[in-house]
DNA sequence: TTCTTACGTAAGTGTCAACTTACGGAATGG
DNA sequence: CCATTCCGTAAGTTGACACTTACGTAAGAA
């Protein structure tokens, strides 16, 4: 997970996730979709691929990239523990309150 | 969300997130679980609240931190797009290979 | 073979960020 | 008042990283 986050953490090897979810691309084909240099992109690539967040595949002279969801699972299960504790605050939020009529009590101090 | 991935890609600031995702803590208490400095997790938490991620509340001398979840409302949606995409992926790849069978359905058997 | 296409890799540079120690400043207790 | 606690901020160092240009390499065409 460390390595997808920081990988997703440049706008750039964002933006190449977005372009290559749905179809296959070449890196030359990436690369004309931005202002910086094809190498830039190349080592972009290479990121995003040790991260696991997306395949390569070799065609003729060609290297074919594409998004790779399972990458993000573990980031994915991360969030939702979060959301998960939201939703208990809330319940324990309404007990708490519900109990609070019963005992009346002050314990802060300024 | 570019501020909450980058300060989500550093795992102090990940463990400091699941510390305070549950109960309220100052920062004292919060850097006492590091091997760190205290002033850097004062700056951690600096970047996490700059981030939308956690909230400060003062308490006297104290000062009480806690996950704030909406921050990654942006990460989370990001993230389940490619889900989505997943999916229709799958449901083009079994309309693709119904239509193959329909078109070529009169002297093969599978 | 030789040229061309389509890439990755090497090397160097500038910027950013995580960490350290030292200091400042607000709240409380005496 | 002064001292202590709790914490943020300042300043400096080190390492990571995004970018550049220049070069290396593999596949196919001439």
């Amino acid at each position: 997970m460390e390595a997808a986050l920081k990988a997703m953490s440049d706008p750039t090897r964002r933006e190449i996730l977005q372009l290559v979810q749905h179809e296959e691309l070449a890196a030359g084909a990436i690369a004309s979709n931005f202002t910086v240099s094809r190498p830039a992109i190349s080592q972009h690539l290479a990121v995003l691929k040790s991260a696991g967040l997306i395949d390569e595949r070799r065609s003729g002279v060609k290297r074919l990239y594409r998004t790779k969801v399972e990458g993000m699972a573990e980031l994915k299960a991360f969030l939702e523990m979060f959301w998960d504790v939201r939703l208990s605050r809330l319940k324990a939020a309404v007990e708490a309150d519900t109990k609070k009529k019963e005992t009346c009590d002050d314990n802060t101090k300024s």
